[in-house]
DNA sequence: ATATACTGTGTATTTATTACACTAAGTAAT
DNA sequence: ATTACTTAGTGTAATAAATACACAGTATAT
């Protein structure tokens, strides 16, 4: 127990929606709890805000202590603050969102003692979250879906060389519909943020498409311009 | 002093951006404050959060307190959180914003005792405001700004009825830009969401312009839709 | 009657969006 | 070598949306 003046009763926590693609599959990393509340349960990654770290770089170390992933843009989306949203007392959570590039299933690291293990799960199979995490989730996917329409953040998600068609199942994924792929290809070319490589795609049973990588100078020049999907 | 567990050492509290648009001039309500720290400075309107209300409660709770106002919708935009954004203590705050429609001057109440006075004041004419509010009123002015272009919020700024230029006004001052009378028009009359009313402008000195009024039900409908400016 | 100040309207041009289907190229199996 | 298979890669026409641009009409004030 500690005194404290009594307006300062409250807690503040962060709660991360981290997305990846793997497999042909739009996936975000959930933790297996190792503690009460919600021991054993599924939910996000998330800690306590601590007394001399903002809230951006508590989140930032939540990524960090569990993927080793550090200069991650991370983007705060929403606050929750219902009064009962925590069974122990009164925290508010305040939820960011990334964008990871995975290579394979690395990107996980030894774990803090809170989780017993990390999983990439894919976002149409989530388990059964703990708190309001669901709740949570849903505003984040909401929000990511409205915000791939008019930035090209998909490309955080492929790894630095990838084809147009992985760039069109991204957008699918995250759209939850299919677009057409002439249409799609002359779109997110005009943006002219992708640069065509003389490389072709490796270890496909079929024809290799071409590789392509993203010119992050003119990419930056496009968050103020707004664009659709 | 109070005792509590150790993690439950911060506080959380709303500030909030009341836009208004009256005498042509688009202001926010900004309050002089009554108590330490930023004594006899002007603020953005907040306070903390309490412990049996959700954020969102206690943001409208605010907004009546000042106006006597209910049921507007308020928009949740950013939460700040940087260590010592507060003299005091550790102090989070969720910002909302809210487009009031002013009828004149009133719309002020009597005032709570951590102000001494609440007034509304042109956006181009702020003064210098105390803690982080300069910080966080610029944040939600861009977040408007990005908003009013896919949603016709500006309705919520105006009279019941109206006249174009009128909004065309609001928008003008909002995206703080000139923009073309006739595609103004042409645009915003294309969500089919206004009525023309039977009724012309009074107390002008020149030729009175058609009132319209907005379609609520119409209007509705188009959240979820996104549309452009 | 005249000056003033704002209202209200149309068209042509350019740009973006949508809809739509086949051939080319590489791989794998026989 | 032939064939079957799978994905890559490409163009055009039609429609819709965005932009650029200027003047006559009408109420008021003097």
């Amino acid at each position: 127990m500690k005194e404290v003046l009594p307006v300062f009763n409250s807690a503040v926590s962060i709660d991360c929606v981290l997305f990846g693609f793997d497999g042909g599959e739009l996936k975000i990393l959930l933790i297996e709890r190792n503690e009460e509340p919600f021991k054993d349960w599924w939910a996000l990654p998330g800690n306590l805000v601590g007394e001399n770290e903002s809230v951006d770089q508590s989140a930032s170390r939540i990524l960090h202590e569990l993927t080793g992933l550090s200069d991650i843009y991370m983007e705060q989306y929403y606050t929750f603050g219902e009064v009962d949203r925590h069974p122990q007392g009164r925290v508010i959570t305040v939820a960011y969102y990334a964008m990871l590039r995975l290579g394979g299933d690395k990107a996980l690291k030894p774990l803090t003692s809170y989780a017993k293990k990390a999983q990439w799960i894919n976002v149409k199979e989530l388990p059964k979250l703990g708190f309001d995490h669901q709740h949570i989730f849903d505003k984040g996917l909401e929000k990511i879906k409205r915000r791939i329409k008019h930035l090209p953040i998909a490309f955080e998600l492929l790894p630095e060389k990838f084809t147009l068609t992985q760039v069109q199942n991204v957008y699918e994924l995250i759209l939850g519909k299919k677009l057409d792929k002439r249409n799609f290809r002359k779109k997110i070319l005009s943006f002219k943020v992708l640069k065509e490589l003389d490389e072709k795609q490796k270890g496909v049973s079929f024809r290799a498409a071409t590789l392509y990588k993203f010119d992050k100078r003119k990419y930056a020049k496009l968050f103020g311009k707004e664009i659709s999907f």
